[in-house]
DNA sequence: GCCTTGTTTAACACGTTAGTTAAACAAGAT
DNA sequence: ATCTTGTTTAACTAACGTGTTAAACAAGGC
């Protein structure tokens, strides 16, 4: 039998089940059978490609990071305003996390469950991640200059925005709970007034 | 020998070891030998007392929840102006969880975890905080109708204030990652300063 | 002096899970 | 036809962690 690299592998399929398997419930209450049974493949197969859980892990950890990152890095090739940088910024963060919305719980957990994780985490992510708080710094530092905005440092800002867009996407499994008050309306357009709800908290903040 | 029910009880130890290991490092992560060990005392007398890990857990989840509660409670005695009720309200939060820093990531996670935990937070937390919630938005519809505030759901309002003060206090353990950044100053002041952008971020949002 | 209750010791039963191994098979490549 | 590589089967190990148990001990209460 030849070496396929397509999707169907055997190889891509464990990787597609592991995403899944580790995407909903973290690294610990995964088990590697299950994942093995998920890709409709045989559990020694998974060993086989992959050697440890923690090494396929560890392929599924780097990616979504990888993912996390480019959303971040796409703002800043167009120059904007002060302003529609960050109201760019917040809603482009929102928009990720409303596309992938068991990342932010899944992040927070595995980079606070396992030293390995942090230590990927930042050295992976956080330099990257520089360069935009660095531009935005740049625009953010001029404005407060003129006088146009609030002296606020660079980092409250970027704290206080990832804690709505974060949080928000944490909590949203508890809709099923309090089915009063979340669930009545149609659910994209509670996220899409959401995300306005963060531009706003964002810009009012930082206006002076 | 008598049954001492003083804090030096051996049954106290245990749960006060238990709080410990499971506050630090969730239930998953925490061994009962562990716990036992911590607390002086022998691996078999953890369950004469408790019988099952999953017991004692409950015990300390319980406990934390009702302080959670608790420092909701103290408010809403006083009759404030809006504007002082939530300075107030994020304010006695966000003291809340910096004495207790754990707790954000805790309650997040062992809630996450478990179904079990779900349902004790929905029974014992969420009606409790009803009344709360219910104060606060009286208030807040007086305002909002007089024109003196902009029109902003209360559970926005609450959720945009847990979420800055939640994730806050669960991000801080990444202080030690980012130095520079972060631990330059005196860590006491830095929160203090951060307690007082949480109230700027807030108050501006719903001024009109 | 004996009973009771709290406590230790140490061994064990049991379930779960990661990871290994050896033997067989399947099919394309040579 | 044989070699190679991917794959299955099925059994096994080794470790770990929860919970149990029985026997002994310690000391206050009767």
């Amino acid at each position: 039998m030849m070496k396929e690299i397509d999707d169907s592998s055997k190889e891509k399929q464990i990787l597609k089940a592991a995403e899944e398997v580790f995407l909903a419930k973290g690294y610990n209450a995964s088990k590697t059978v299950e994942i093995a049974e998920k890709a409709g493949v045989n559990h020694a197969l998974l060993h086989y490609y992959f050697r440890t859980k923690e090494n396929l892990f560890n392929k599924v950890f780097a990616e979504k990071m990888d993912l996390f990152i480019e959303s971040f890095e796409k703002l800043f090739s167009l120059n904007m305003s002060l302003t529609e940088l960050i109201r760019s910024f917040v809603e482009t963060q929102f928009d990720f996390f409303s596309k992938h919305q068991e990342l932010p719980y899944f992040i927070i957990h595995e980079v606070m469950a396992s030293e390995t994780r942090r230590e990927i985490f930042t050295q992976q992510f956080f330099p990257k991640m520089q360069k935009s708080i660095a531009q935005i710094d740049l625009l953010l530092q001029e404005e407060i200059k003129k006088g146009r905005v609030k002296e606020v440092r660079v980092l409250d800002l970027l704290v206080s925005i990832t804690s709505l867009n974060m949080f928000y996407f944490v909590i949203r499994p508890a809709e099923k709970f309090f089915p009063e008050d979340f669930s009545c309306y149609n659910i994209q357009q509670v996220i899409k007034e959401r995300k306005q709800t963060h531009v706003d908290i964002i810009l009012h903040w930082i206006e002076k």
